[in-house]
DNA sequence: CCGAACTTTCAAAAGAATTTGAAATTATGT
DNA sequence: ACATAATTTCAAATTCTTTTGAAAGTTCGG
């Protein structure tokens, strides 16, 4: 396989990626383009390469940013921004699961608990029912709680990380 | 928090969930109102609790069947279909687990593993940067595929399942 | 085999999310 | 302070997804 033809293919394999997991397909295309190059590009260069507008390369570009997954790059003597990717992909694993249990997790976890003290009968099979459901979703859902802080936690500690990294 | 009230909630709290899963509203609301009803619904009367379709109710739910984390309950001497949730939220969470990576992991694997063959002359810094990111994305990948296959493979497996809840 | 009860399909409509591009804003060198 | 280069914003346009609802299809008792 052709380079040219390799770059294309992983830049629209990752957009799809990002695409299913609720990132948005330019976002985790200009993550990818990225990730390959050997050095940080500029917005000019990422519209060209992707065939995006302005608006939407910087748009992109700041959520990137605001993930920790992307770098700007202050070049001297240039005025232009430059912009790099995180190339340890278990930080980039990391960064996604901190910011996803973020967005998605923790809200999830306060309607929970408040749920937890819904009035009603204990004998009517609806309200019981419904409390039985609402526990163990709650257990559930602490235990995914606990293991991401874990899987986060590790990667913010040298020593673990490390250890990690022989088993990748 | 009156019962009424609290359903609400969890109905549209699991829906954005489900929104931000990539799995649409709709089929995730669906879900809420079977997980906490104590017996099986039938389509009229999802319908009317949630205010969709005729069409939208039938295509969701038999996405969750295909999901498996829905079944259809036929009652004796009734002409219409019942469905039911899975109440074991960790055999919902693996279900989830097995479908997504059926959908997502494994047809990134499959390109990632093609694209080890690039052709290219290895001192060309844009074809050796592409190379080392794809093989460190396919070792955490592998990584990826490994732990979940194990998470999965613990559930699927009845007998060790059972035990677990026994001394739990 | 008929007709009623129920389920499925799918084209069109509605709705949601993304993208554009030009104008406004901000930063930089002289 | 000015001119210019670069970045940011956001309303409108486009594109993608979901939902509707009516028609077609299926199933079942008699």
């Amino acid at each position: 396989m052709k380079f040219t033809e390799a770059k294309a293919q992983f830049i629209q394999a990752w957009g799809s990626l990002g695409a299913q997991w609720g990132i948005n397909r330019t976002m985790a295309q200009i993550h990818a383009l990225l990730l390959i190059a050997p050095e940080a590009l500029s917005a000019d260069e990422i519209m060209e390469e992707l065939n995006i507008s302005r608006g939407n390369t910087n748009m992109n570009v700041r959520e990137l940013i605001n993930w920790g997954i992307v770098d700007k790059v202050l070049v001297p003597g240039e005025r232009k921004e430059y912009f790099t990717a995180e190339k340890d992909i278990w930080k980039v694993g990391t960064a996604i699961a901190r910011e996803r249990k973020k967005r998605e997790l923790d809200p999830i976890l306060k309607i929970l608990t408040a749920l937890q003290n819904v009035e009603g009968d204990q004998k009517d099979k609806y309200v019981k029912s419904f409390r039985d459901s609402i526990q163990n979703i709650s257990r559930f859902a602490q235990q995914t709680d606990a293991t991401l802080n874990t899987f986060i936690k590790a990667e913010e500690n040298w020593f673990y990380s490390t250890l990690l990294k022989v088993f990748k």
